[in-house]
DNA sequence: CCGCATCCTCATGGATACTG
DNA sequence: CAGTATCCATGAGGATGCGG
């Protein structure tokens, strides 16, 4: 990117993470460490050159690291501790942006494993206190699971363990809930959402 | 700017806003608002029908409105509500860009009121309970104050009340503040620091 | 002057083919 | 699989024009 050569930390930062497609490659990377490959079919739509060009950037930018994982000493790309900063940047512009997802999908795609950032930037985390409990999610996918403990929340694939229930439900719904003044944490801790049910647990969070 | 196609809330943020020059305009807008000249000046590098484009664009989206203000019915940028909401995002990319700006201004255009928006994204307001003060701050513009208070930060142009202190030092050490453990919110409450004196404040802070 | 619109040039992005 | 190379389309930046 051209820069600004304006010495203001907003301008800086778009400097470096400001670029097309940046700031979805370092959510990819916020999800899980992955491969050239990986990265492609998590960005769907990018151009090959674009991705490596992208990727050399932010590496020099101190944002990822190359490194050598597994036996066959594959190519893996991982963010630093300070590109993994950009978690708190990236959530708040996921909540900004409620009003463009209630919309719903539209024929964009979707992949499920963006939710592993969009539940917990969504979800309120000033409920105290809250219950301990792991949800599944049907979302389309391979099933998620979704921790919630007096500590904090956990997105993730589901480990196969015991779930205290299942949600099925469409991705439109689970990502609009900060829409309104209740959020499904709020619901999980008041007990004002059934679980184990169909998809009428996200429209009953939303009519309340 | 070309859409992603992608059913994600960062992606659809990052087609309103994640545009060249759209985040530093809501920069602007977020000090106060604004007429065109004003945002020209407050931009330096923007091109004119770059500036005259993106608003459209803005506008369009629901982020800032065109309203007529003043006597003669001059044109005035200012940001909607949910415009306003871009803060949260745009502080969070200020505190993250703390490495970039313990480099120093290195040529870079400096603005003072870039740091109203600066300088309560890098305090932290999670030090309870702190004391109220007025603070002067001289960094090479006119006057600003910063008012601490218990429930949060200002910051502005002198108002030309009483001030408990004054302030001068460099934008970088200012900006660079949240870099260590101890930020000037936590030097205040814990009277760390002198004010009243020169810039030596700002480096023992960074000192401690 | 202020608030843009036009024109032109060059850098960047995007799609696809290709290679080690 | 992990990228490069190529070619074309789009967008940025700068200069200038122009009506109010």
């Amino acid at each position: 990117m051209r820069g600004y050569g304006q010495y203001c930390g907003l301008a800086r930062s778009l400097e470096v993470v400001g670029d097309r497609w940046n700031l979805l490659i370092v959510r990819q990377l916020l999800i899980t460490p992955a491969r050239y490959r990986d990265l492609l079919d998590g960005l769907p739509g990018i151009a090959t050159n674009l991705l490596a060009d992208r990727l050399r950037d932010l590496e020099s930018a101190g944002v990822l690291e190359r490194r050598l994982a597994g036996a066959g000493s594959v190519v893996e790309y991982a963010l630093t501790p300070w590109g993994a900063e950009l978690r708190g940047p990236i959530e708040s512009l996921i909540r900004w942006s409620t009003p463009l997802m209630v919309r719903g999908p539209e024929g964009d795609a979707f992949r499920p494993e963006w939710l592993a950032l969009a539940v917990p930037a969504l979800l309120d985390t000033r409920v105290e206190p809250r219950p301990s409990a792991t949800i599944g999610l049907e979302i389309g996918g391979p099933l998620l699971q979704l921790r919630a403990a007096p500590t904090g929340f956990e997105v993730g694939p589901h480990d196969g363990g015991d779930l205290d229930a299942t949600v099925r439900t469409d991705p439109a719904y689970v990502l609009a809930l900060s829409a309104g003044a209740l959020t499904l944490g709020d619901a999980l801790a008041f007990g004002l959402v059934e679980v184990d049910g169909d998809e009428s647990i996200v429209r009953t969070v939303f009519a309340a």
